[in-house]
DNA sequence: AATGAATGAGTCTTCATTCAT
DNA sequence: TATGAATGAAGACTCATTCAT
């Protein structure tokens, strides 16, 4: 079998694994239920990895890494602050947040094999490498101590991935559009900055 | 005549459980090990609860209104909005940030079973009830609709909840008092009051 | 508790269960079933019946004994053999063809409880007494041996009983007056006989 | 590629689960009974079949369906109604009665998943289409309408069937051919041929 | 005597993974 | 290499009966 259609065989199931993982659960999906979606034979599967667990872990890691790297290489670019920041919202954040699928898996169940910790920490390390010259000249922000502004940066983090996965099944009216526009504004206001 | 109903079973079941959802999650928790940990029968575990998903939904309902009902309680009582931010802020978020147990399984998995939404929407619309007043002095929050209100409370609440949560199992060297402290700091930068 | 209140208890156990297996069979109708349809307590149930074994088999044995005593006084009594056929036929099996839940019992699946070959044996004698006489006189009747009369006798009544149990719930549309219409006419042909 | 379905081990479930189901029933025959009969594994079992209910149908329709389509032939063959009942009566009946598992699972509890009064339904027209030329030159029957020929052939379906179940177990000394010898007797006198 | 909570062996079924073909 | 039948431990839950109160 050629090397492309090899691929395309993993890439399907990874697709379908992380749809039905996110819409039913990591759990309450079986391995059956991969091979229904996919059409594959169970045994294909297992060619392709080596146990349900790996499923998941490559649907997050590889999602987390399209979305960390890009961001990653943004910040690191040359460039403003503030056009970094301004990339943040409005590009790199929506982006994240309308992959539903991959937020539902992230923040899920299956916790032990998201490793979210780790990746909130390399986020927030990269954020306040960005952050932080901002950080000094703002009157606001004084009483904040890198302890405070490492904090917030996770509880934004986490607080808006989790509020779209809520908003999907609650009669909240709450959008993406609507959780960017509050980070726009919290921004906008805490670092005295306009986007 | 006939043995009654032990509260005191009931709540062993609950407190068991509940610790096994917190470390385990849902799914990886059997009954057998409900069993083991109660060192009940079976037949036992069933005459409190019909099922394993009734267990986990009276440990978040019981849980859930032990929190809000106190919190809902402390709004409703005379007194000035600012004592009963600080009353917030001091004493019931730290409180509900210390049950970490809860936490897990409110924002774990079975989040069917969870609700998670409902608590949010009626949580917000007390603490939006709360600080209506007080947004509309405030010019830092001249921008702010109600629907940025909304989703601000929303993603506060989640992303505190969700920031102890991960804090547990991470090296980020984030506890409690730092949450509490980042919302503090949060809460009089943005409303310009001094708790 | 007075006598007349115990009575009254366990025909209602009887009357409850009797409905109860009819309809779902005895396999599928749990003690809980029983307790919920008679809104006894469970304990209640077991001091009147040992056992739900015992539940049926008193069913079957109070029915049959029911048809089966007042048939045989019937056939004992003093009166010419046209008439007894002629009451056999008018009255008692009517009767009991109109007991569906008995039937239903009787035939079905405990049937190591309802010792339905005994009930047949003990029948079969009684009617073959009633008709020796007339089979005797009878020319169309020549080739029957006492074998071939008994074993005529378990085929009607089996066969009507379970033709009555089946046509309620399909589409044949066979009443319990056809089945007595088509024994009249057998009986009447084979035996000669004007009822 | 990979291992092929194995018709023999489908085949043994059925014999051995036929065999068990009769002699216990339904509901006292447990999987693991089967398990242990067959000697297989839990899992095959559920590899060839769905459920404990999809094996009671599978032994009751493919049963059946050897009788009737054999029959259907039969009577569909050219060739004198007489002959056709001949071998009705010499080679179909004896065979059918003879299946005495067959008979017992088809008359017993799981009502439900047998479906006797379709197979009933469908036999009666079969043999009425038989009888109908026969029947309306024969003076004995002149009294005898649609009804009353359906309702004897459900009778006599149902009863001879009935009673070998009951035969088995209990000191009525009924054989098959008895019963084979009762039908002969009884078609004869009634249609006023000879076999 | 009356009650209904307590019991635990037993029920059917699932499912991730393996391995014969 | 590709396949899908095979596996069996483990899962949630039931239920007739008992017995403490």
């Amino acid at each position: 079998m050629a090397r492309m259609k090899n691929e395309t065989k993993r890439l399907s199931i990874l697709q379908s694994s992380k749809m039905l993982f996110s819409q039913r659960g990591f759990f309450n999906t079986s391995i059956s239920d991969i091979v229904r979606e996919t059409g594959l034979p169970v045994g294909t599967i297992y060619t392709y990895f080596n146990s349900k667990d790996e499923i998941v872990r490559a649907i997050v890691e590889e999602g987390w890494k399209d979305f960390y790297s890009r961001l990653e290489e943004a910040v690191s670019a040359p460039g403003s602050t503030e056009s970094k920041l301004k990339a943040l919202i409005e590009q790199f954040i929506p982006e994240l947040l309308n992959d539903l699928d991959l937020i539902n898996i992230l923040l899920a169940e299956a916790i032990d094999y998201t490793r979210i910790e780790e990746k909130m920490e390399k986020l927030t390390d990269l954020l306040f490498s960005l952050l932080k010259p901002v950080v000094k000249t703002q009157d606001s922000l004084k009483g904040f101590s890198r302890t405070n502004m490492e904090t917030a940066l996770i509880v934004y983090f986490l607080g808006i991935m989790n509020t779209v996965k809520i908003a999907r099944s609650s009669s909240i009216g709450i959008k993406v559009s609507d959780v960017v526009n509050f980070l726009n504004l919290t921004i906008e206001n805490s670092l005295g900055i306009k986007l």
